[in-house]
DNA sequence: CCCTGAGTACGGTTTAAGCC
DNA sequence: GGCTTAAACCGTACTCAGGG
């Protein structure tokens, strides 16, 4: 379960790289079911931690931190009570039990002391190695020790293809309308998109027989989604093309896999419009 | 046509590991 | 010992189907 949390409606898988956060949500209603959508996080997880691996150690560790005073990470001063430097000191954190550590005391090698404590820093430096170790479960990912859960994966289903617990008529849009006691009722598809707001179609009882008006509203139903579908499209190329000059970074497709497209900085967001 | 709420997208805060 | 950052945690906003 290494970088993904159980929800009450699924599973949130959350790694952050270098600053970059990479996180997703796997619900349930989206993947047909709890177990899917566990495996479709773990399967994310896992091409995310393949794809992105963590700094190499040693970049890490050369990295110039905001308190750095001599330009030389690792390399510091050991100032004495009186404010007199003391001596200069290279150290190295190459794991829990191995600590480098030389101290080059101004008393006993004058000036050449910083100079020296440079020189070993870099000869430390090379007895590091290895990609930062952000978790025990890291390693066995990206050698491929772990299992992949076997069995097809269903695909995400759209927002409009969810079947929601309170849905009377067991197809998402679809709904049986009786306006008052007495009408025999009818069957009503309808359709949302973005801006344009819905579409919708009646299919009355009395016409066309319970079941039959029933149908009606449910094909429909699918002819409204593919329209659209189609008028997303046709948005979609409509804006490549007033962009053509500007932008020459490809859209990532829907079928790129894995889609690290909902990628972002972990901090300094920009406020919402 | 408008309100409600399920589902989830987004982004900030807290916790704790890692390192200087 | 103290600071930085990755990971976990959590609250709020948004979208759109359901329903009156």
């Amino acid at each position: 379960m290494y970088g993904i949390a159980p929800r009450p409606w699924g599973f949130e898988v959350s790694l952050v790289r270098n600053g970059t956060r990479y996180y997703r949500q796997f619900g349930k209603a989206s993947y047909g079911g709890l177990e899917q959508a566990l495996v479709q996080a773990q399967d994310w997880r896992d091409a995310v931690v393949r794809s992105v691996p963590p700094v190499a150690r040693r970049a890490r560790a050369e990295k110039l931190r905001a308190n750095n005073t001599t330009g030389v990470s690792g390399v510091f001063c050991q100032v004495a009570s009186g404010g007199r430097v003391r001596a200069w000191v290279a150290k190295t954190y190459i794991g829990q039990d191995e600590i480098l550590r030389t101290d080059f005391p101004v008393d006993s090698v004058g000036n050449a002391a910083l100079s020296l404590a440079i020189e070993e820093r870099e000869k430390q430096l090379a007895r590091m190695s290895g990609l930062a170790r952000l978790h025990p479960a890291e390693e066995a990912i990206r050698q491929g020790m772990t299992v992949q859960a076997p069995g097809p994966r269903t695909s995400k289903r759209s927002k409009s293809e969810i079947t929601r617990s309170t849905n009377s008529s067991g197809v998402s849009g679809v709904q049986f309308k009786m306006p008052n006691a007495g009408h025999p009722g009818y069957w009503l598809a309808t359709t949302f998109t973005a801006g344009k707001g819905s579409v919708c179609k009646a299919f009355s009882v009395k016409e066309h027989g319970h079941d039959m008006a029933k149908s009606l509203a449910i094909a429909e139903r699918g002819r409204q989604l593919a329209q659209k579908l189609k008028d997303a499209e046709q948005h979609e190329h409509q804006h490549e093309h007033e962009h053509e000059q500007e932008q020459a970074q490809p859209q990532q497709q829907k079928q790129a896999s894995p889609d690290f497209s909902f990628q972002y900085k972990a901090s300094g967001h920009p406020a919402r419009p």
